[in-house]
DNA sequence: GTCTATATTTGGATAGAC
DNA sequence: GTCTATCCAAATATAGAC
């Protein structure tokens, strides 16, 4: 869990509490002074830290990065077998969806709350789904290796961005639809991409 | 097209800016100020016209959909085998993509924009989705009837689910990553769903 | 590092005349 | 239906004391 202890620095209260509120109810939609409040915190305390929202927001990124990141390759990591660890990624979204409310991607959510394109929290959203795409790549990699005569003729990058787009989709589309099924039977979608 | 004309009466002036600008910009990035000063009306006749920014958002939500729906059912009219026509809907996309400058989907950068689940807005998202599950059900089965022997082992609504993934997906990613080409190979995923 | 108090702009929305 | 002028709350951010 990441929830907010009275034990914590003032830094990591505004951040946790950022953390759920900028989540929860977007970027946009969550005020400085709903953060500062709800964090027990003086104003001037939160800008000491954290000299604009933006840059409050870019931690919150980094923090949410490091932490999926992280439980993902736990989960993956629980398999052995090359076919089960490729799965492992697809199948591990309809429990995360859930958990999260349907409130779909921290990410993805912040791109479409961010016009600028320039934008660092644009980069971090980007290099968020870059990273998982390499390790798709690796898992796409692994299962050619275990079995290459019946899995010759898949090509890394192709599997790996169709992996991509139907990760992505099943989260986006779980949230419009507010029903985690679309994300459970994605997994359907996954297996196509490697028949023979 | 739909720019802005000086002949247009305010409220039309009003709903077309704000189009453009709850597109490009997003929904809450965009104030009600600027919208007035864009259209070149008057702050009262903003209000006159439309009560409330959400009721604005929702006349640009249905306006998108009339046009966004009869955009694509024209692609997809201009074929007449089944397979083309299965095919036509994730063929869109990319140029429709491009068109858009990389902005995604009105509807799914809405729904991150609106946290209370409740909302209108949110509804109109569910919906827009649900009528374009709609159309490629109907594909399906047009694709199944044209040649049983070869289609009969597809679920339509298992091959529904998995297209309208990979067609947010692709929307969504394309957007994140700023790049077009996950829309245009994730025709390669369609293709996959109907491997017998 | 944390506090209270304040500055400043922008947000959405209204009153009342024409 | 459209206008000018205005209201008030909320937004992000800062000054200066402890």
């Amino acid at each position: 869990m990441n929830k907010v202890q009275v034990s914590d620095s003032a830094k990591t209260r505004i951040l946790k509490t950022a953390s759920d509120l900028f989540y929860r109810q977007g970027y946009r939609s969550t005020g400085t002074n709903e953060i500062i409040k709800k964090a027990g915190v003086a104003k001037a305390s939160f800008f000491y830290h954290f000299p604009t929202k933006e840059a409050l927001a870019l931690a919150y990124l980094k923090d949410l990065h490091t932490r999926e990141a992280g439980d993902l390759l736990a989960f993956v990591n629980k398999w052995k077998k090359p076919y089960d660890r490729f799965l492992a990624v697809i199948k591990w979204i309809e429990p995360w969806i859930k958990s999260n409310e349907l409130r779909g991607c921290g990410f993805l959510n912040m791109v479409s709350e961010v016009p600028d394109k320039g934008s660092v929290l644009r980069k971090m959203a980007k290099n968020h789904y870059e990273v998982l795409g390499g390790l798709i790549a690796q898992l796409t990699q692994e299962l050619i290796d275990s079995d290459p005569k019946r899995y010759r003729h898949l090509d890394v990058s192709g599997v790996t961005n169709s992996y991509l787009v139907i990760v992505v989709g099943a989260i986006a589309f779980s949230e419009t639809s507010q029903d985690a099924r679309p994300s459970r039977r994605a997994v359907e979608a996954i297996k196509a991409l490697i028949n023979p």
